[in-house]
DNA sequence: CGCGACGTTGATTTGCCTCAACGATTGTGG
DNA sequence: CCACAATCGTTGAGGCAAATCAACGTCGCG
């Protein structure tokens, strides 16, 4: 059931048959339906999700009311609101199933006892969420450097199957801009 | 010498005595003069560094020859280009004293080591991590919502002393827009 | 079928950039 | 210690990328 998790696991660190066994019992297993809410704005993040089929994007609603997505997650990605469950503090997001999905559940409250007692968890997360941060400025980077149009072709490039699996105007929200925006790109060619 | 990173350190974990000796022998102290470069571009990112004194910028350079300021960093602040660091990739980017300034250094080859036995450490970098990640997807919240204008009266509200540190170009550069806006921008009133 | 969600297209507006010229301040060599 | 250059900040005119607003086409679904 935890197969995808325990090996993206090992592709960062080691992990013994107990270390596996007390892992996978610690863990809690989750059907996602579609539209279906991981988090809600004002809610405490009280877990770190790993996704092991499915979809899921995590965004915030503007002043003005409109959605802005900031990031998405497939199979083998992990989502969660790091501030809220860093600082305890409700958080400013939401995190939404757009398919059918199942995730593996990290309660935070089990985390610091977990890591104790597998050393190289630490370890592990430590990795992840440094890619992640990576990731983000790298992010950053491409916002500055490029137009909206140069991200949009890049972000097809790079990240073709997402354009399948995700309605336009999720992508347009992603990239900063709105759905007619993109319209009028693939509109000139 | 390392005091203020000993205390940064022990805010999130406990260590020992000698842990904190065997750490402090495994450091390396560095002065850095204005202006100097712990990074540039093409160069691989061989360690992490820790502000004990001064004040960094990390940035890029676009593909129109304007720098982009992607972080500053102040006393008690970490850091580093993870990107180069865990892939071993060639960096996008520059970080450079704004003052002279101050550092400990964690030389990337002696971090696994140094991790295996003082095991905390996994966890205490595992949240600073976590804590410049949270920041960064913070950022983009600012980043989507704002106008140029409020982010900059945002930014002088959270981070006054910065106004004091840095000279009004790089304000300008980090939150994305020219010079000539800011000056537009305190015009008007 | 008819309604709501999603995508397209065009007219107009706007936030911020670009370019250019010009003070103020800092720093540096003679 | 002054002269001069370089750096930094200010101000204004004009331009462009992308937003906004509005209308319409299309598809899937209760």
């Amino acid at each position: 059931m935890y197969d995808s998790l325990i090996a993206h696991i090992r592709k960062f660190v080691p992990l013994s048959e107990e270390e596996e066994n007390l892992l996978t019992t610690s863990l809690r297993h989750k059907k996602v339906r579609k539209k279906e809410f991981l988090l809600k704005e004002g809610q405490l993040c009280s877990a770190n999700h790993f996704v092991l089929k499915g979809c899921f994007r995590m965004y915030f609603i503007q002043e003005n009311g409109v959605e802005q997505i900031i990031q998405f997650a497939i199979e083998n990605w992990w989502i969660t609101d790091y501030q809220s469950l860093d600082w305890q503090q409700p958080s400013h997001f939401y995190i939404q199933a757009i398919e059918p999905s199942e995730i593996a559940l990290f309660d935070q409250s089990i985390i610091p006892d977990l890591c104790d007692r597998i050393p190289k968890l630490d370890r592990y997360f430590r990795l992840i969420v440094q890619r992640a941060f990576a990731a983000s400025q790298q992010n950053l980077l491409y916002i500055y450097t490029f137009s909206g149009e140069e991200r949009y072709h890049h972000f097809n490039r790079a990240f073709p199957e997402f354009i399948q699996r995700v309605p336009q105007y999720m992508i347009a929200s992603y990239l900063g801009f709105t759905p007619e925006f993109v319209s009028k790109i693939k509109g000139r060619r």
